[in-house]
RNA sequence: CGGGGAUUGGCGCAAUUGGCUAGCGCGCACGCUUCGGGUGCGUGAGGCUGGGGGUUCGAAUCCCCCAUCCCCGACCA
C-alpha cells in the first residue's frame, strides 16, 4: 500500500517542496508569472507569524502606519547605491487612467524612500526623534528566478523604518530588531539561525552594514530569514534631511530598517518537513488538535464532539467528520498538513474511557485517559515544540564546519553542504573567487565571533575572523 | 536573461511513421459497502489536446511565434 503520495524529501527537497506547498493547501501559482496565491491555510501560518512579531514591535514602542504602494522614481534615485542595486528589480507604472505618466511611479521594493520624504517633512528639531514606525504591506521585486514562498516577485513583510539622533541609539535599534527576528525563528517556528554581519559585497543596497539571521536548510542551504540594516547617515543625507539638536547645529539623523517576509514561511516549511509532509510547530500550527473520530463509531463521534468544544477553549482544534474517508486517509491528510496532535477516538477508546494520541513529530502513539487530557495536551504541545527547536538546532550544529583548508572547504560543498566557518582576508575579489570555485558565499560574520590570527582560506593573506560561509538560496 | 525539460478533463499520464468517436489511473458527484494507517463495488459528470498562426484531404502529432511551469546557471533584499 502506497504510503506517501509526496515526492521524497530526501532525494530532491525542491521538488518535495513544491509539492508540499501545494497539496497541504499552504499556496498555488498564481495566473502572473512569479506571483504566488496564499491559501487560507498558508495564511493562517503568515496570521501566525504577524501577530507573534506585532506584539514584539509594539512592546518596542514602534507603532504601525501605511504608506504607498506607489514610489516616485526620483524619489528611488535620491540614494544612488539604492537604486543601482533595485533598479534591476523594478516594476514601474507608466500608464495611469489610459494617459502617459509624466513622472513614472515605480511599485515599491521596499518603502526607505518614501518613508523618508515624509520624515523629512515631519521633523525640524531633535525632539522629534526618535521615529519609530512599521509597516505590514506587499513589496514587488521582479526577480528572474522563483520559487514558491522563497522567492516570488510580490512577496508580503513588515519593514521597520527608524530614525534616531545617535549613531549609537540607532544601532541599539539594528541590534534590537535582529533580536526580535531570532526570537520569532526560535520561540515561534522552532527554528535556529546565526545572527551575523553580512559582507560588503552582500550587504543591503544604501545600507552602512547589514545583519541578518542565516537558517540552515535539509539540503545545506542557508536561508537568509530576516535582516537588519544600519543605513547610517546615508538616506538623511541623501534626502537632505536635517534636525536641530540641542546646540541649535543641524544633525542628520541617523536611520535603520528591517524587515521579515513570507519567506520565513518557505524556511518554516523546509526546516521541520519529512517525508510525510509538513511539521509544524504547535505555536504556529493553525490547527494544534485535530481530532478523528474512526467513522462509523457511533459512540466515538459523540465523544469527539464532546472534546472538540471543551479542548477548544485552550487549543486550536479541528473535528474531521469528513464523510466518505477512512481513517488511514484522515490520518495521512492530517499529518500531510504537519498538525502536531492527533486524537483518534475509536468505540474501544469509548468504553475504556480513554483515547489515543499520535504526535506528528515522532509518529508515537499513546492512549491516553480522559481526566485531565487538556493537561496532558499543553504538556506535549510544549515538547513538540521545544523538540523541533533542538532538532534544528542539532541539524544545524551538526552541519556547521570548522575548516582551515581549501581543499576541504571545497569537499564540503560538493558533498554534504553546511555551515563552513573559515577565515576570509574580507578582500571582496577572494569571496568572489570563493565564489566561483565552490558556489558558497560569505553569509556573515557571526555576532561574538572572538578575534583570531588567521590565514584567508583562499589567499593566505592576514584574516583576523571565521566568516560564515554556505551555499545560499 | 542563457542552457535543458515540460504543457493533453481537477491531478498524474497514454495515444504506431500525421488517420476511426483522444484513452487510462487517481480525484470528483450519486448510491451501497467498508472504516483502528491512503476501503471495495456500481453508475455518472467532466476535453476547442496552454494561446495564436501556418502546412495538409486530415494535426495532440509537422513548422513558426507567444505564454507559463520545473531544473541548472547568471542575477538577486
Amino acid at each position: 500500500m502506497a504510503k506517501s503520495q509526496l515526492k521524497d524529501f530526501n532525494a530532491d527537497l525542491s521538488e518535495w517542496f513544491n509539492d508540499v506547498v501545494l497539496k497541504a493547501e499552504l499556496a498555488d501559482y498564481a495566473p502572473v508569472k512569479g506571483c504566488m496565491i496564499i491559501r487560507p491555510y498558508g495564511y493562517a501560518l503568515w496570521e501566525g507569524i504577524q501577530s507573534f512579531l506585532d506584539k514584539l514591535i509594539k512592546e518596542k514602542g514602534v507603532k504601525n502606519a501605511y504608506f504607498p504602494l506607489f514610489i516616485p522614481i526620483h524619489y528611488l534615485q535620491k540614494e544612488k547605491e539604492h537604486i543601482k542595486g533595485f533598479s534591476p528589480q523594478l516594476a514601474i507604472v507608466t500608464i495611469g487612467g489610459g494617459e502617459e505618466l509624466t513622472e513614472k511611479l515605480a511599485v515599491r521594493p521596499t518603502s526607505e524612500t518614501i518613508m523618508y520624504g515624509m520624515y523629512k517633512k515631519w521633523t525640524s528639531s531633535w525632539r522629534e526623534l526618535p521615529i519609530l514606525i512599521n509597516q505590514w504591506c506587499n513589496v514587488v521585486r521582479w526577480e528572474k528566478r522563483t520559487y514558491l514562498f522563497l522567492r516570488t516577485s510580490e512577496f508580503l513583510w513588515q519593514e521597520g523604518h527608524c530614525a534616531h539622533l545617535t549613531s549609537k541609539e540607532n544601532m541599539d535599534m539594528v541590534l534590537w530588531a535582529l533580536d526580535a527576528y531570532e526570537k520569532t525563528y526560535n520561540d515561534l517556528l522552532a527554528m535556529y539561525g546565526i545572527k551575523g554581519v553580512k559582507s560588503d559585497a552582500e550587504k543591503f543596497a544604501g545600507a552602512g552594514s547589514t545583519f541578518s539571521l542565516e537558517c540552515l536548510m535539509p539540503n545545506g542551504k542557508a536561508l537568509q530569514s530576516a535582516t537588519s540594516h544600519d543605513l547610517s547617515q546615508n538616506f538623511s543625507k541623501s534626502f537632505d534631511w536635517t534636525v536641530q539638536d540641542k546646540n541649535k547645529a543641524k544633525v542628520y539623523p541617523y536611520q535603520n530598517s528591517w524587515g521579515l517576509s513570507t519567506r520565513s514561511i518557505g524556511g518554516l516549511i523546509m526546516a521541520h518537513g519529512d517525508e510525510n509532509g509538513l511539521k509544524l510547530p504547535p505555536l504556529i500550527a493553525p490547527i494544534q488538535v485535530v481530532i478523528v473520530p474512526i467513522p462509523g463509531h457511533a459512540t466515538a463521534l459523540k465523544l469527539a464532539q464532546t472534546l472538540n468544544i471543551n479542548l477548544k477553549k485552550k487549543f486550536r482544534v479541528n473535528l474531521d467528520t469528513t464523510d466518505g474517508e477512512t481513517a488511514g486517509f484522515k490520518f495521512n491528510k492530517w499529518e500531510l498538513k504537519g498538525v502536531p496532535l492527533r486524537l483518534e477516538i475509536g468505540d474501544k477508546d469509548v468504553s475504556e474511557n480513554r483515547v489515543t494520541l499520535c504526535r506528528r513529530d515522532t509518529g508515537e502513539k499513546i492512549t491516553l485517559p480522559l481526566l485531565d487530557l487538556d493537561k496532558k495536551i499543553k504538556e506535549l504541545l510544549n515538547t513538540i515544540q521545544k523538540s523541533l527547536f533542538a532538532q534544528h538546532k542539532k541539524f544545524t550544529d551538526d552541519h556547521t564546519f570548522t575548516v582551515d583548508s581549501y581543499d576541504e572547504f571545497k569537499k564540503i560543498m560538493a558533498t554534504t553542504r553546511g555551515f563552513i566557518k573559515a577565515f576570509w582576508c574580507e578582500n571582496p575579489d577572494c569571496e568572489n573567487e570563493i565564489k566561483k570555485d565552490t558556489k558558497a558565499t560569505t553569509r556573515c560574520l557571526p555576532l561574538g565571533s572572538k578575534e583570531e590570527e588567521g590565514k584567508c582560506i583562499h589567499c593566505g593573506g592576514v584574516s583576523h575572523h571565521r566568516w560564515l560561509f554556505a551555499l545560499s538560496y
